[in-house]
DNA sequence: TAGATTGTTAATCGATTAACAATC
DNA sequence: TAGATTGTTAATCGATTAACAATC
């Protein structure tokens, strides 16, 4: 029997209603409600409560959700309740922030390896990472196992790295370079191209 | 009489078609039609053109999208067929690759200014500008009249930054802290925090 | 118990797709 | 002209919301 298929655009919602929920343990609460959290995220009410019923029945009539519970559920849910090692492709500026970024640490992940084409870079230490060369890239990702790749080379190239990502295993690819990346099934994609967010902003200038 | 309201949802996808047409042009191309663009993006070709169809006639029938045409069209309606300047804010790790990106140029963006809280950091230079103290933010983004930011502090201060931004006139916020922002209406947002982008795939690993 | 809030159903709303006449 | 592809309509599909019984 096939799990029972979830809606991609609820999939989409959860780590946004975990970010939120961390927010308020940040800030020392202990309970919230899908009126609450709605408003923290911007969503209705009743939306948070179908979202979150369609994994099991996780707040309480009366009193709403218990955060700690509801953090622990989701993180599951997400297959964040482990870490999982990041390869940094790139680094340019933008491969450099991603690299140093520490905002990875409480959230499931952990850079794990920096490469670059760029001879005058590979070798260096960046952090208490060594820049390898690209050209080992598909083995070294192969041996470490590694299922997420973060892009961050140009758009001339993004396309080759992104096959050779392919070849090396990897599942899931976010992608800061401002091109479409064409990918085989069960490889997805997340774009992160700053113009593009911009321009979806402009319009309503 | 009210312009007829087109939906977010397709505003969305402008600037994907646009940067894949953009891409096309890079080529050599001179036309596409509704099935190429839509293969390339990833969406049907019925939908390229309800999408294009909302805001004119730009096709023919029988040959297309002249590419040139469109994406001169689509950068009209996207409103940058001008050039929008950036204020950024926080100049960590991100905010420094930020200001130094050099993909805003030919998208109808600019940065145009960079701020810090950090006395270390403020009269430093960063390329061709100066860091300047967050504390002059507000009359100095006043002043220039700019209307969009990059949000590049750390997610304490974010809020806080974002409520003088708001102060300061500014209509439009790419946010990259890890946070979610309350703005009045007529403020927009968009989120760029890499560990949802992350989580957004994790599920399906 | 009374009040509050969930989980869920049915109704509504909106977005996508299929199909085809129009026309280049 | 024949072939190709648009723009658009109607049908389908899917997502959101409203409402409320269940229950803490």
């Amino acid at each position: 029997m096939v799990q029972s298929e979830i809606p991609n655009i609820i999939i989409s919602r959860l780590p946004v209603y975990l970010r939120a929920l961390r927010h308020m343990q940040g800030q020392g609460k202990q309970t919230t409600n899908s009126q609450e959290l709605g408003e923290q995220v911007g969503v209705s009410a009743a939306q948070i409560r179908k979202d979150v019923s369609q994994f099991g029945e996780f707040g309480k009539q009366g009193t709403g959700y218990d955060i700690a519970f509801l953090v622990k559920k989701l993180s599951e849910i997400l297959h964040i309740d482990r870490v999982w090692d990041l390869a940094v492709i790139g680094m340019g500026d933008m491969g450099h922030a991603i690299a140093r970024y520490q905002g990875f640490a409480d959230r499931g992940f952990r850079v794990a390896m920096l490469f670059d084409a760029d001879p005058a870079k590979i070798g260096t230490r960046l952090g208490s990472f060594v820049i390898r060369d690209a050209a080992e890239m598909i083995p070294a990702i192969k041996q470490a196992g590694i299922q997420i790749a973060m892009l961050c080379v140009p758009a001339s190239t993004a396309q080759a790295v992104t096959n050779q990502l392919v070849q090396a295993g990897v599942k899931a690819i976010l992608n800061y370079s401002p091109i479409n990346l064409s990918v085989p099934d069960g490889v997805r994609v997340q774009y992160l191209d700053p113009s593009v967010g911009l321009q979806r902003m402009t319009y309503y200038l």
